[in-house]
This record gives C-alpha cells, structure tokens and sequence, in this order.
DNA sequence: AGTCTGCATCTTGTATGCAATATTAAATAT
DNA sequence: ATATTTAATATTGCATACAAGATGCAGACT
C-alpha cells in the first residue's frame, strides 16, 4: 500500500513547488496587491527556468491570487471590499452545508482533534501570539470543514480561506474583537461536541459576520487614491479571470 | 473606458485557447475518464508545441478534469458516485445562497432574459433537442446564480457545473423525467419573478435531488470491472488534487 | 508646447533540445 | 514456464533559444 508508505521520498514536480513559495509570498505580502510578476526576476530569485515558473503563475491565476495581463504577465489581485465579501458570503454558505454535515459524520476522534487544536489555540491566545493563533484559527475551521467527509468541499472552502487569509492577516483586529472571537470558538467547540446543527450553523454564521465586520473597516480605510484609482482595474481583472477560460 | 470598447480584437492567450479545446473533448468523452494526456500526441493534434500545452494542463488539473500523475503526466479524472454526490452537495448549497439573493436582486431585465431561455428551452423539449435542451438548461441555472451578483458565486458555480455536465450528458434520462424537469424549470422561473426566495430555493433543492436521482443509477450501472479498479486509484486521484498544492 | 511616429529595449509567448524518469520488451536465471 | 533483471524505448520535466508583442523614449512634425 502506497499509503502506509512513510518513506517515500516526495519530489514535489517544481512548479507546484514553486506555486507555494509564490503563494506564500502573495500572502504573507511581500508581493503586494497590483505588484507585477516579473518573469524574469522571480525566476532568477527561485533559480529556476521560466517554464516551471509560468506554469505555477497560471496556477495561481485560477486560484485567484494573481491576474494574468495577456502579453503582458501577471500581477497580484486587488482585495476590494465587494471581493471580500462576496468570498464571505460563499464561505458562509459552505460553513452551513459543512456544519450540518459535520454533526452528522464527526467521529468522536474528529472532535477529540478539534478540542485539543482548540485548547493549543487557547494557549496562543493567552500568550498573545497572533501569527500562530491566526494559524490554528484556521485549521480549526478547516477541520470542521473536513469532518463533513466532502472532499470537494473542502477543496473550495480551503482555496476561499487562503485567499481571504492576505485580507484577515493584515486587519490586526482589537484585544477585544479577539477575546470575543476566542468565546465564539468555545461555542463552536461546544456545539459541534454536543453535535447540535442548529445552534452550530447559528453560531458559525455570527462568528463569520463579526469576522467581516472586524476586517471591513480596514478594506474601507485603505480606499484611498492609489487603491481607489486601481479598484475599478480589479472589478475587470476579476470579471476577465471568470471569463477567461470559459 | 475601456468597458465600452467593444472593437478590441480578443486575442486570447494560446494556452487559454487549448485549455477550452481539450475541456471539450473531456466533457464530450472522446478524452474518457481514465484517458492518459500524451503530450505529444495532443501537441501534434493542435499543432502547437508543449509548452502552451502544458500551460493548459495545469489550469484543466486545478479546474478539476483532469488529475496530475507526477512525472506521467496527466489522466482525465474518473466520475465517481461518491464525488458527484460531494459536488451535488455544494452545488445545492450555492444553488441556495444563489437563489435568496437572486430575488433580491435581480432586475426585470434579468428576470426577462430568463424567461427567453425558458421559451427557448421550451422549443427545444418539445423538438426533442437533447443537446440544445441541455445547453440551455445550464445557461438558465447560471444566469439564476449570476444575478446573484457575487463574482465568486459564479465562478465557483460554473466550475461545478462543468465537471457535472460530464456526467449529465452521458446519463440521457427517461422522457419521463425530461418532462417532469420541464415542470420543475416553470416553477422555478414562475418562484423568481415573483421574488419568493423561500419557494425557489424550495423547488431549487428538488430539481436538484431530482437530478441527481437521475444519474446516480447511471453511475451505479457504470460501476463495472474497468471502472472498479480505477475507482480506488480515482479516489487517490482526488487526494492528490486536494494536497498537491496545500 | 504638444502630439505623433518610428526605433530601441525589455518582456512575454512559443518552440525546441536535452536530461531524467517511467514504461516496455527482451534476456537471463530459477 | 515463471519470475527477475537488464536493456531499449518512450514520455515527461526542465532549460534554453528564438519570435512576437509591449513599453518607453527621442526626434519629427504640427
């Protein structure tokens, strides 16, 4: 069995390599929202041919990180507000389907590993450490999200989470926004623990708009000239990556 | 404004030209589940080189339709019961978040178009145009779910329904069932312009299941020797497509 | 002064070539 | 005859080279 196989030594194909390290620099914001991706640069910086490279940006571009400028490469996506919330509007539908799912089919492991990600959460929190709270903030959603046993449900709600990750990362939200996030967490725990559908979708839901509400106000700031200027470019961009390919 | 330039010369980008030629061929089945993509073959066909190809491969893999085999190349994914059900779940809960806002906000010329598909779609049952039916039945779900107005509610939307087609198509159900869905689709024009989201989404969710219903069996049938051997590695396929690039 | 045109330069798009890996067939050993 | 190893072949992965298009600037013209 390949599974059982630990050894095995993965050679990651380069340009999936390569999509990460572009991703996580996407993310984490060394390449800012509009910065162009140099083929050329990028590719002497990773020390890598351009076709690996090229294969990865197109990656990228259907996952919605970067937009591709015929003849012209590619560049980061704009997070405008109506982006943002419409992501969040998707990702709260599928909160919902999950959540009823995950009642149903958790097993008692599955929520057994929520608490303890909760807990370790918990200690992150007290410790004041954000980096790593915001990262076990979101295996904890992605767990729930997979112990509704949908694959492809999860595959579209972790694509959602990482793109909306750039905007959450930079809303560094108050002390008291997030020991408020911290007590919906204990409800959610709770809820699907007690595998309550009802009260678990409720929850979520809330806990998802007060996320959005603590992250819209800093979209709503940075709408300043440069950004405002590049807004309407990004409504395009985003109409052309739906278009482009269909 | 670059909008109102309707005399621009689309010179769509090859890669992206490729990649909708060989979604066709997937979605047609002259490229069946389990097929190999031999590069050279392919590239040979279309008579461009394999770099572009290539390029095109790695959109159709991320989209879904295709699955990467690590220094192979590329398969086209098998359709397996348990994954059309997964996306006939998410499907359902966009349907839904599609439909409540639809009545919100779609406008009378929205509502308009819609009604023209219907008649044409109309036109198309009773000549028994299973083809042209089907093309239309799909313009009419993603015209409801556009006038959601939410740009990633649609993108996700079509991707879905795309890969579903696949196996629409091929499950050409009973006249019986045809004329039944004909009734479902008055319905739900009927629930929609009168803005009764709680009746649409109602009806959405049955012509839905209806659906589904429908093709299960043809996927159950499909369920022989050749295809039960590759179901295992099918189910390894979607693994891999999950966490290639997580 | 301002705009337009043509040239130089840079960037992206595509094709080709070479190296590494997988697949097949053949040959040898058991 | 079957299994195992080895060699031949085919295919993919990556890099490089060349072509086509975009960008920016200088000079000509109004």
């Amino acid at each position: 069995m390949d599974a059982l196989n630990n050894d095995a030594i993965d050679r990651k194909p380069l340009h999936s390599e390569v999509a990460e390290r572009l991703r996580s620099l996407i993310v984490q914001g060394e390449l800012a929202p509009g910065d162009r991706l140099n083929e050329r640069v990028l590719a002497e910086r990773f020390n890598i041919s351009r076709t690996p490279l090229r294969e990865a940006i197109k990656i990228l571009a259907l996952e919605g990180l970067v937009r591709l400028l015929p003849n012209r490469g590619a560049e980061v996506t704009q997070l405008t507000r109506s982006n943002v919330e419409d992501m969040f509007q998707v990702v709260g539908a599928l909160e919902a389907l999950a959540g009823e799912l995950a009642c149903q089919r958790a097993s008692d492991d599955d929520i057994a590993e929520i608490r303890r990600l909760h807990n370790e959460m918990w200690a992150r929190f007290e410790a004041g450490d954000r980096a790593e709270y915001f990262t076990l903030n979101q295996r904890i959603h992605a767990k729930i999200v997979d112990c509704a046993g949908n694959a492809e449900l999860s595959a579209i709600y972790r694509n959602l989470a990482q793109r909306l990750h750039r905007a959450r990362y930079m809303a560094n939200f108050s002390k008291d926004r997030w020991s408020h996030a911290m007590q919906e967490h204990e409800e959610i725990l709770d809820a699907i623990a007690s595998r309550d559908s009802a009260r678990l979708n409720s929850i979520l839901k809330s806990h998802l708009q007060n996320k959005f509400d603590a992250i819209k106000n800093w979209l709503d700031e940075s709408g300043d000239g440069r950004s405002a200027a590049n807004n309407g470019a990004a409504v395009d961009a985003e109409q052309d990556r739906k278009t482009a390919y269909s």
